[in-house]
DNA sequence: TATTTCAGCGTACACGTGTAAGCTAAACAT
DNA sequence: ATGTTTAGCTTACACGTGTACGCTGAAATA
């Protein structure tokens, strides 16, 4: 018996072949603001005016878009925190776990870093909300494993998601001698932070 | 008696009010791959095609821009430096000094930190080139002043530069009751590289 | 003074862009 | 069975873009 499509069902797989042409596109050399609803029609089969029936405009496509990276990026932070649980240290798993993330969703991650300096204030907004919620689990985290103040473990994971995420951007142009490199580096300067962040709970500044 | 003005010096004018031109068009919503050469012209006073007698494309222009900012990035070095010969401590007064560069020439920033993560890949190795030399002097001045290895002064400086950076976007987007917070955290997380650098020397992992 | 050089100009072209207007056909509701 | 809704289409328009081409007038040089 062959499924009947409704025409919902239809729109529904339309709508994300959109998202799915869009991503596409999304190259080391494109940004959000210079993908055309025209190329991304092309990609998507659909004829460009068509692409009106299922967003506003190119930039509710990029909102859409920013928000699927960010719940990537959650699946991320779900996948490393299963991965702590062994025996090795939770740093070394996480940036581990991270690395390996950057690679495998590489465009997935250029955009939430490329827009996260972008040229629309609209998009830096959004993705500065996806990096909060990475850096509010992370205090959570902090809190719950250390003995530290609220306020100093916002601190930590804060300077933590920044140095892991400049990181991050450099895997995207790094060669693979270099990866380790970064990988090791990165696992240091956490080290750095989460010891220094110690020393600051007793001795305060 | 009046200057003569030499076919060359008119030259010089010339190329100067096109890359003042190109700074005047970066505002926040503005890349370096989004300013146009005609916009450029226009607003340096010259025709469209007259931009092709001083530069050979608009990405000359690009790498002409990185460059000045980078000189300025450097200027910003030595007035740190030169301020914390005086009573308060080195990380407090890089950073507010550092705040105080972001603020006063938030458009040069802008341009680092856009095109760091831009659609260009001469653009970004042109702005990672500057950082670096940022970084390597950083590092001469940890290992001066500290007593640490130069690969470990390396890393901290590495950590702290990407963190500087980082707050510096934010303080693009900040309000004025912001900035401050901004900057405090900022000194506090720098503080915890720094102690967090000096566990390290003594108990390597 | 006569000649060469060249910064700047105006015109023109092909191209990609967003999007408005109206049509078609198929999936719906009645 | 009949009427309504709507996803997707084709056509069309105005606009900004980079840049090729040839001209002009003044500065530089001989």
């Amino acid at each position: 018996m062959s499924q009947k499509i409704t025409r919902e069902q239809q729109k529904l797989q339309t709508r994300q072949n959109i998202i799915d042409a869009a991503f596409a596109s999304l190259d080391a050399t494109k940004s959000l603001s210079s993908v055309s609803l025209r190329e991304v029609a092309r990609v998507a089969g659909i004829a460009p005016t068509s692409f009106y029936r299922h967003f506003k405009d190119i930039d509710e496509l990029g909102l859409t878009l920013v928000d699927e990276a960010g719940l990537t990026l959650r699946q991320l932070m779900r996948s490393a925190r299963r991965r702590i649980s062994s025996e090795n240290g939770a740093i070394s798993t996480s940036v581990e776990t991270f690395v390996e993330f950057v690679l495998a969703h590489n465009n997935v991650f250029r955009l939430l870093l490329r827009e996260h300096t972008g040229t629309s204030a609209d998009f830096r907004a959004a993705v500065l909300r996806e990096i909060q919620h990475f850096t509010d689990e992370l205090t959570d985290y902090i809190v719950l494993k250390e003995q530290t103040t609220y306020s100093l473990a916002q601190m930590q994971a804060d300077a933590m998601v920044k140095i892991v995420f400049s990181a991050g951007g450099e895997l995207l142009d790094a060669s693979d001698v270099q990866i380790s490199d970064i990988t090791e580096r990165t696992k240091r300067q956490l080290y750095m932070v989460h010891f220094g962040a110690t020393v600051l709970v007793n001795k305060p500044v």
